[in-house]
DNA sequence: GAAGATTGAGCACTCAATCTTG
DNA sequence: CAAGATTGAGTGCTCAATCTTC
């Protein structure tokens, strides 16, 4: 196979490949500082700062699991090691009056609000580091511009019958 | 926690937030894709589409897991499962004159050149449906822009001593 | 029967230890 | 003993099946 052989531009595959490899090394870094200075895997991290910008009853599984990204089963297992490690729990509808008892809701214990107030602003800070120091305002508001645009196409996809 | 604690502006927020959900759906809808269509992980893709354009020799098992940003163990796994289904050979020094005998080279097969020809230019479309075609060429440029000069960043990082 | 959540089975990745060669 | 590759042990994800509730 020729490298001339391709469907994209130069300027696209420049563009595709390198998001590809800017994000994986970004992410493997945080990833990284993360768990040797805060002790906490970053996809704990995910589970506790949508907690923590939860309304009060926390957020069912499926919510959840939408906002983190993971598929219903692993983030019962995520949450199964973040109760063990008593970070969050688990509430059943039991005493709550009228609402669906098939749904569980997740909410942060003490112990895993304190954690997370202390360890978001960190990984804050280190996203501005390793990548948003980097970039311009125009770069912030094309690649945001961008993202979203993608974003809504393909969610549109997602509903044939429109 | 408050939403305004943040140490980031709002527009910094919006760009990191929405790259990590882009790439996200993104991948999960190329990957799904290739699964389906076309029989083949994303990850055997990776390794075929870097061997399709390796040189004659192909790659060492080195050279190619850093190229699928892939740990070294990994990598031997998933070439094992290649090797089973026909698509990959692995070379060892042995009939090769004054060669280092330790590195182990990974070559494509018959098989294994003619899947990545067929496929190679579905996946590339599939690219350019669900992310490049919504791009502007300033767009390219500025997010190639961006990638690299985060990417040229992380790389001096890595060698303290400079 | 459909929806929310969990469980079972399987897969593919990682780090650390080992084997081989330089 | 350093470097390339593989192996062992462990972790954490996925899809499909199941249980409970609507």
């Amino acid at each position: 196979m020729q490298p001339s052989e391709t469907l994209w531009s130069a300027a696209e595959k420049d563009t595709w490949l390198g998001l590809i490899r800017m994000m994986s090394q970004v992410n493997r870094r945080l990833s990284a500082d993360m768990e040797q200075q805060d002790g906490l895997p970053i996809a704990w991290y995910d589970v506790l700062v949508h907690l923590a910008l939860a309304p009060e009853a926390g957020w069912s599984m499926q919510d959840l699991a939408a906002q983190v990204m993971m598929s219903g089963s692993g983030l019962t297992r995520l949450v199964d090691r973040m109760i063990d490690a008593g970070l969050v729990q688990r509430q059943r509808a039991d005493e709550r009056q009228a609402e669906d008892r098939r749904v569980v809701r997740v909410v942060l214990t003490e112990a895993g609000r304190t954690l997370i107030e202390r360890v978001r602003p960190l990984h804050q800070q280190r996203v501005r580091h390793y990548f948003l120091q980097h970039l311009s305002e125009t770069e912030l508001g094309c690649i945001t511009g961008a993202c979203e645009r993608v974003l809504s196409k393909l969610s549109q996809e997602d509903m044939p019958h429109v």
